[in-house]
DNA sequence: GTCTATACTAAGATAGAC
DNA sequence: GTCTATCTTAGTATAGAC
């Protein structure tokens, strides 16, 4: 809220951003406070000046890192472009929330933690799922305003749009450890599928 | 593979079930041995005396539960219903193995844990996903061939038939603790609405 | 703001009596 | 097969010097 005078500057940043990898790659339990402490460099004490608790950290880590996505998908939403364009864009800023980013890189562990930390679910919910949905919601409806999208029930619609790529995303971290990762859930065939089956639904001629 | 004489007859089984109910309401970390020792009433030596780890319990508690599902959803396949009707019911069983199931109520856990234990993960690939994807290919095919589908490509369309489940499971679980949780992710609502879209989606006429 | 040192708690797991 | 007792390790967090 003060402090982007330098890139990656202070020390709080510094944890932040070595805590996600570590959060990222083992979770929230395998990941303690003296593993964070040393990948930065410092003893763990050090790392309680900055955090008052592991909980905190966590919270920290995952609150960064959204924003920039659900400020892309309400600028498409409130673009000129024709709705089936803002749909497929709609869907890279989708798939690349879940699949690209550090944050959505923890899904699994996000969905583990949120009730665990209640507090944690309800952030998350409203920073980031109810404004994605609420984003995505405009665009569909000016869709089927304009006519260029059949009226359809939105209820399962958004269920349609981003529940594959959840479940992509949750699938990519569960069995990251396959050799055949890759061809097994790729990303790009994903989308693409995904993109030409919700076009052909939304398609107002049938 | 051997007992099932009795009904939830062995303290083994007992301490399945006692250990399944906190592994759902804890999830993974947060569940221990001592734990579910006092759960089941005995010293917590005792359970080593039936299973050798704490990781052994966990595998042992997802492993039970789905079965019954995966064999659900092959009856249907190999059932002579219409095409619509097969994949109604095929809705029922993946819906109702993801939301009702305490395996399915385990998704986050389940999902954190599968790439930290990868055995875990390959076990659950293996055992369930393949399974169910295996049967719902085969019931989507029939469709096809018999002409009451239309031909679509079978990569997305699979994440849209099995996503949404995934996905309502998922979010039911991260705010089971939100009040206004069944108006918010209602089972009954999404799906009926996830199975009209599908038949439109599905409809050849278009 | 970082350090050393430590308090406190609890975990997973084992030994050996009964 | 269950118990009591204990080993070993490691976690979160804090106190207080520098």
């Amino acid at each position: 809220m003060a402090h982007d005078r330098n890139t990656l500057s202070s020390r709080r940043d510094e944890i932040l951003e070595r805590a996600t990898e570590l959060f990222v790659a083992s979770g929230y339990a395998a990941t303690s406070m003296s593993k964070v402490a040393e990948a930065v460099g410092v003893q763990k004490a050090s790392i309680y000046h900055h955090f008052p608790s592991k909980e905190a950290l966590f919270v920290a880590c995952v609150s960064r890192g959204y924003q920039d996505y659900t400020a892309a998908l309400r600028d498409i939403r409130d673009s000129a472009l024709p709705a089936t364009e803002k749909l497929s864009r709609a869907l890279d800023v989708v798939y690349a929330a879940l699949t690209e980013s550090q944050a959505g890189r923890m899904s699994p562990t996000l969905a583990e933690t949120a009730r665990l930390i209640p507090s944690m679910g309800k952030t998350f919910h409203d920073t980031f799922i109810e404004e994605m949905h609420e984003a995505m919601a405009g665009i569909l409806a000016a869709g089927m305003e304009s006519g260029e999208f059949a009226r359809l029930d939105c209820l399962g619609l958004e269920y349609l749009i981003f529940s594959p790529a959840v479940d992509l995303s949750l699938q990519r971290q569960m069995f990251a450890s396959f050799e055949d990762l890759e061809e097994r859930y790729p990303v790009d065939k994903v989308k693409a599928s995904h993109l030409a089956l919700l076009l052909r639904l939304l398609s107002p001629a049938a």
